[in-house]
DNA sequence: AGCACGCCGACT
DNA sequence: GTCGGCGTGCTC
């Protein structure tokens, strides 16, 4: 008897072994998917990690439905990154496969093949005598006779027929023929009705085929970029991983297109990861016209059916030179990897959060790249103090280019005293008397002008002014933030909506204010002061549909909006060449947040959208509006001293026994009832101290510490580098089991987050 | 995660 | 007498 192994997406640990009827050895082996019965009512696609005779112990074992492929989807590789994955992060390999594999190959049918509609004449007209009487027939209908004449000319069967060669005729979709002929589906209905012309379907595939590679396209490198190029090759020569520490605007995408390049000449692939969608836009565009049809894009926007295409299409014998895209490229199949790029390197959002597997794209690229012997190059302005210790320490190779490109300057960075400025009764709105000068003159002249407020919506929080009520959300311990565009309070946590009280339901007063300003709020206000200029607001809120960001991107890059107001998004890595202010409303929000990365983190993004200012012509501005100027932090920004920061902040992680000095690894713990959680994390916490000791802090409550109805805990565990991790994960497992064994705390949810961010 | 099983309150 | 509330246990 044959058994194999199945992969299932479950969010249970390990395989499930299923029997193989007799009929389906030989198609049954390692990376096919199978139908597999689960449970009472389910069928589950599975993938089969294993073929073996052996006949598992005490389990009812069931028979494989239907195996579903011919050939492998998963390569051996991918499954041994899969099972890194699920080790590293304490993730069920279920899950991982249901991040990996796109939706149209998790479900059975789930893959359409798209289709076009074409039209073309019928073959007895195919003559010019045979047009002639197809014309006839048409008579007086004069809008068919326009669509008819429409098609023979871009089919080319006039021509074809005038020369009496009926050989080359091209296809005419139908779209293009009501494109061309300004007609409507009913005239073309009719003349396929007459019988003169009929339809026919196409299976189109939607990827990018188009465009032959054009090397020539590619500017040449300064010399600073030349520079850096070489030395990033010769240091992959001793190290597998260097970071290049390029200021902004240093012109890095085009070091990468360079080694893109070579990497391409070696018949080696490329995949070239991205923090954001936003990002890709502009890069996308770029690299197109490089390298053509060997470049494919995958990220979450992309449809699935999209996304089923270029999974296969790397499975297959011709598969793109080149991949860009977000987190979940890296778990595309490669089959001759060669360099991977992970640009904006220090950007948090690489790290998936929710659902589990809460995976980190930078270190599970560089694991991928380890095990197919690709090198690894890590980008960004402002490294993450993760990597720029590791190149400090000589783990990582370091490659710096401190030039901008074309001598462009580094922006000016002036400090408004928000608070002394709001005493003297000198500004009441959200932007300081400066700033307003600067954005005038910027719109007056021409040039344009970015604002950046970390918070979207109206107003962070609502409040009554007599007994200071605040609406919070039913399901999360947070308050509400108003949307005044909808008109809604909003959660930000649990994406409920509620509508905005007339009264305040403590007291009945009428006098219900907000407090606080989001990117809505700046952009009524920015309208306001501004009448003239265009303005664009990119946030979560504006770039929900598809081809949004596009839109908003490509209008502020070609000069058709005077102002961009926007959240984060804004700041990473967007070039444009007109902006002479960038304006930060709000420092102190970024600076007073309680986590270990908090003060890093606000530099980065102060750093990131100051390096928005300034592109070609003239040096750029930023006015950094903050309520403590005297923050050293600051200090840095103003002075772009990363180094600064760096030295500061490593010697805090030392003194506190933070990453890169520690392995960090939150335990989060989730129930309905708070006292049952806290009992259990309490329990929990016990539990980790025999083994752990003083490695362990908490339980505590985390800053919200209730989320759609489950209150959270949170236990942090600290251990010094050169411990055995794999152990710490044994004793950790076993301790997520015995919470669950325990009749007390058996619904209490436990999961583990390794190196959150 | 689903889904069934199973044991207690408001309905025909 | 039954429908359905969600606690508990299982899925090769």
């Amino acid at each position: 008897m044959t058994y194999a192994d199945i992969i299932l997406p479950v969010p249970l640990d390990g395989l499930f072994t299923y029997s193989v009827p007799a009929p389906m050895e030989g198609q049954v082996r390692f990376g096919v998917r199978v139908l597999v019965p689960f449970g009472p009512k389910i069928t589950h696609v599975g993938v089969v990690a294993r073929v073996h005779g052996k006949a598992p112990e005490g389990i009812a074992v069931r028979d494989i439905l239907r195996v579903l492929d011919t050939e492998p989807v998963v390569t051996a590789t991918q499954y041994r990154l899969w099972q890194w994955m699920a080790d590293y992060y304490m993730a069920p390999i279920g899950d991982v496969l249901k991040a990996a594999l796109p939706a149209g190959l998790k479900a059975e049918e789930g893959y359409k093949p798209r289709t076009e509609l074409y039209v073309r004449l019928r073959p007895e007209f195919g003559s010019a005598r045979g047009l002639h009487v197809a014309l006839d027939m048409i008579g007086r209908a004069d809008r068919q006779r326009a669509a008819f004449e429409t098609y023979l000319s871009l089919s080319g069967w006039a021509a074809a027929a005038d020369s009496g060669n009926g050989g080359t005729v091209a296809e005419v979709t139908r779209d293009e023929l009501l494109n061309a002929s300004h007609t409507t589906t009913a005239i073309v209905n009719a003349l396929v009705k007459r019988g003169l012309l009929e339809t026919y379907t196409r299976e189109v595939g939607r990827l990018n085929t188009g465009g032959e590679p054009d090397f020539t396209r590619m500017k040449q490198l300064g010399e600073a970029q030349q520079r850096a190029y070489n030395e990033i090759m010769f240091s992959f020569l001793k190290k597998n991983v260097v970071l290049l520490h390029g200021v902004t605007s240093s012109g890095k995408t085009e070091i990468y297109i360079h080694l893109i390049k070579q990497a391409i000449e070696s018949h080696k692939q490329v995949l070239y990861l991205l923090p954001e969608i936003a990002l890709t836009v502009q890069i996308t565009e770029r690299l197109r016209r490089v390298f053509g049809g060997k470049l494919g894009i995958y990220h979450s926007r992309y449809s699935d059916n999209e996304r089923v295409e270029i999974w296969r299409k790397q499975l297959s014998a011709a598969p793109y030179d080149v991949i860009l895209g977000a987190r979940s490229a890296v778990l595309l199949p490669f089959a001759r990897l060669g360099l991977v790029i992970v640009d904006e390197e220090h950007e948090q959002s690489f790290k998936q959060q929710d659902p589990a597997p809460r995976y980190h794209a930078r270190s599970t690229a560089i694991m991928l790249a380890q095990m197919t012997g690709a090198k690894t190059l890590l980008g960004t302005a402002t490294p993450s103090l993760e990597s720029y210790h590791s190149a400090q320490t000589g783990k990582y190779g370091l490659v710096r280019l401190a030039q901008r490109y074309k001598g462009i300057e580094l922006p000016e960075i002036r400090i408004v005293d928000v608070k002394d400025l709001r005493r003297r009764k000198m500004m009441k709105g959200p932007l300081s008397p400066m700033l307003m000068a600067k954005v005038r003159e910027a719109v007056e002249g021409g040039r344009q002008a970015i604002l950046f407020q970390n918070r979207r919506g109206f107003a962070p929080m609502v409040e009554c002014r007599q007994c200071g009520w605040v609406p919070r959300c039913e399901r999360c311990d947070v308050s509400l933030t108003l949307h005044r565009r909808t008109n809604k309070m909003t959660c930000h946590y649990c994406g409920a909506a509620y509508d905005v009280p007339q009264v305040c339901p403590a007291c009945g007063s009428r006098e219900l204010h907000t407090r606080g300003a989001g990117t809505e709020k700046i952009e009524d206000r920015v309208c306001d002061a501004f009448p003239e200029a265009r303005v664009a607001r990119m946030d979560l809120d504006t770039t929900r549909t598809n081809g949004a960001y596009e839109r908003i991107i490509d209008d502020f890059a070609e000069g058709r909006t005077d102002i961009l107001i926007g959240t984060q998004m804004i700041g990473k890595g967007l070039d444009f060449d007109r902006v002479s202010v960038v304006g930060i409303l709000d420092a102190d929000s970024m600076m007073n947040y309680p986590d270990f990365r908090a003060y890093e983190q606000a530099f980065m993004m102060m750093a990131q959208v100051s390096g928005r200012a300034g592109r070609k012509g003239g040096r750029g501005l930023v006015i950094l509006q903050t309520k403590s100027p005297d923050a050293p932090l600051l200090d840095y920004v103003v002075r772009n001293d990363y180094g600064a920061l760096y030295r500061e902040m490593i010697a805090e992680r030392q003194a506190f026994r933070y990453p890169p000095y520690t392995h960090l690894t939150y335990i989060y713990m989730k129930h309905r009832d708070e006292t049952v959680v806290d009992h259990a994390a309490n329990e929990m916490g016990s539990m980790l101290r025999r083994w752990f000791g003083d490695r362990v802090l908490g339980p505590d409550r985390p800053a919200v510490a209730r989320v759609k109805t489950l209150c959270i805990r949170k236990i942090v565990l600290k251990l010094e580098l050169g411990i055995d991790m794999a152990k710490v994960r044994q004793y950790l497992r076993a301790a997520q089991k015995a919470m669950a064994d325990d009749p007390r705390f058996r619904s209490v949810q436990t999961y583990f987050d390794v190196d959150p961010m």
